[in-house]
DNA sequence: AGGCTAAGGTGAGATAAATTCATCCGGAGG
DNA sequence: CCTCCGGATGAATTTATCTCACCTTAGCCT
């Protein structure tokens, strides 16, 4: 019931046509390349002839394909802009819930990038181990730990693994260190709640490590400090007091710098951040884009996809 | 796995905006006024803030709306000219097949209107009561006459009933003449094929009409003439040789100017004139627009909305 | 007031569009 | 000759979009 122009199918052409490429519009697009060949077929033969030329291989337009492409890239740029001067840039900004731990250790050290992005739009970060309701307009969103997508998930913004570091301090950092070696530290962990599934504490990581290596002595008896914050024990790390474990995506700039470095190729599979907006604006395109940002800003070694 | 500007919404509003109603834009894109309350949403969750303004009933819009209205216009009139650009128009025309009759009495009369709106386009018109193979190629465009939607049909253009008509120079116009007055008269038919259901003939004629009246007589003996051509009937009845019974959507011109006169309010429930495309181009926007302008000049005295 | 109509809002469910999956094809490069 | 890469195709599936039935509000007419 629809005779009027096929707007998805511009989109996809506008794309493929400013890439030269398929594939490379699927990519922009976060979509296969059967989507756009799908669409451009639509657009072709809506109008009655191609708008490529597939052979040779690196596609290029036909006469009519380039003119349709010069105005439809106006007609969307134009549009772009317009919903960009039209949208409400939050006056107190956008609220963000999440741990302590991701908030000191992912968010600020890129708020300046932020900003420099978005600079009418200040952040609040509500860094808490509380799970703030969102449904009741306590936060816009909420960064949420969890082993699979909570309900109400935008994306996944990145999985992490748990992983065993120190300070270069410490130990040195040029060889890997057996499970009998590191039990000789003294070890830090951070408190899980009871709910939390395999959570990273010594005690799970000496039965994964268990699977793989016959001589693994227990470790309990090594550990010197436990923190109910999880940042506090990845700062304890860093500051030589012991052997840490902890999300690779928290100690990601640590690791970098070289305050703390990795000495055990033992590492447990770890959970998942998750961008969970507040219901009732799911399709603003703020939050949109702050969910975009915080997956190419979030110290992720390994992007979800 | 959309992050990109609903477009859809944005068609939805820029109607509602123009129209300044959201039923006016429901009509405007063949949808209903719920469908643009949908769309609207979506689009003001987007921005993050509302675009109408809904009580005092005339919607308006916001300053936002209207800011947003005024680029979101010019970017689909843009879009839209390119479109119509990169359209190829056909070289040797869009060919229509049909019926003779229907091709004589109701394509014919509108060529000039067709011609006036869409210069560039010839439209060729295969008159025959063969069925043409679309899928062969051998036209683009068919206007088939049937009880119910064949396959791939693209739209119903309108649906006729069977009536009886005469020429004012053989019987007096401005009476209805009963069953037994007109069976005193020559009577007219066309033939149909064996596989035609309730085809409009006189015996399928006297079926009905006893089911309202008393005194019905057999007409068979009464008929005169019988033509292989529907067309043939018409012409016959028009020229003051009897009685015929006939599709009201082909001798539409033929009653407004004074020609014919119906003279019996008995008449038959018809078939449907149903456009089917050629189905490799039935997305292609010339066909669509023959189609749109085919409901709009059809004679359809009853429109199928 | 009371009752009516006309325009719009809501949410569940139906429908049609868009996307993916599995598979195939043709050219470029080893 | 084989493999890899980008694209094409058709069926299956997911998702977005639309409709339906029902509700609310404003304006209008007795």
């Amino acid at each position: 019931m629809r005779s009027l122009p096929p707007l998805t199918a511009l989109r996809a052409f506008e794309s493929a046509a400013r890439n030269l490429s398929f594939k490379g519009a699927a990519e922009e697009l976060h979509l296969t390349p059967t989507a756009i060949s799908h669409q451009i077929r639509v657009l072709e033969t809506y109008v009655g002839q191609p708008l490529f030329q597939r052979l040779p291989r690196p596609v290029t337009l036909t006469g009519a394909g380039s003119g349709l492409y010069l105005s439809v890239r106006e007609a969307f740029d134009k549009m772009g802009g317009a919903l960009q001067q039209a949208t409400r840039l939050p006056q107190q900004g956008l609220r963000v819930t999440t741990t302590n731990a991701f908030a000191a250790l992912c968010l600020l050290p890129n708020l300046g990038r932020w900003q420099a992005e978005f600079p009418d739009v200040p952040l609040s970060i509500i860094g808490t181990d509380n799970v703030l309701d969102l449904s009741a307009g306590e936060a816009d969103l909420a960064i949420r730990y969890a082993r699979s997508a909570p309900a109400g998930t935008m994306r996944e913004i990145c999985r992490d693994r748990h992983i065993v570091v120190v300070s270069p301090k410490l130990a040195n950092p040029s060889v890997q260190l057996t499970p009998a070696e590191i039990a000789r530290y003294p070890l830090i962990e951070a408190e899980w709640p009871d709910w939390a599934i395999d959570p990273p504490t010594w005690c799970n990581w000496v039965r994964i490590a268990r699977l793989d290596l016959q001589e693994v002595p227990d470790m309990t008896s090594a550990i010197r400090w436990r923190f109910r914050e999880e940042l506090h024990a990845i700062e304890a790390a860093i500051a030589g007091q012991g052997i840490a474990i902890c999300s690779n995506v928290l100690v990601h700039d640590a690791l970098s710098d070289g305050r703390l470095v990795a000495i055990s190729n033992i590492a447990k599979p770890g959970y998942g951040f998750f961008a969970v907006p507040r219901p009732d604006q799911a399709g603003n395109i703020m939050v949109q884009k702050l969910a975009d940002w915080l997956c190419t800003n979030s110290n992720s070694s390994q992007p979800p996809e």
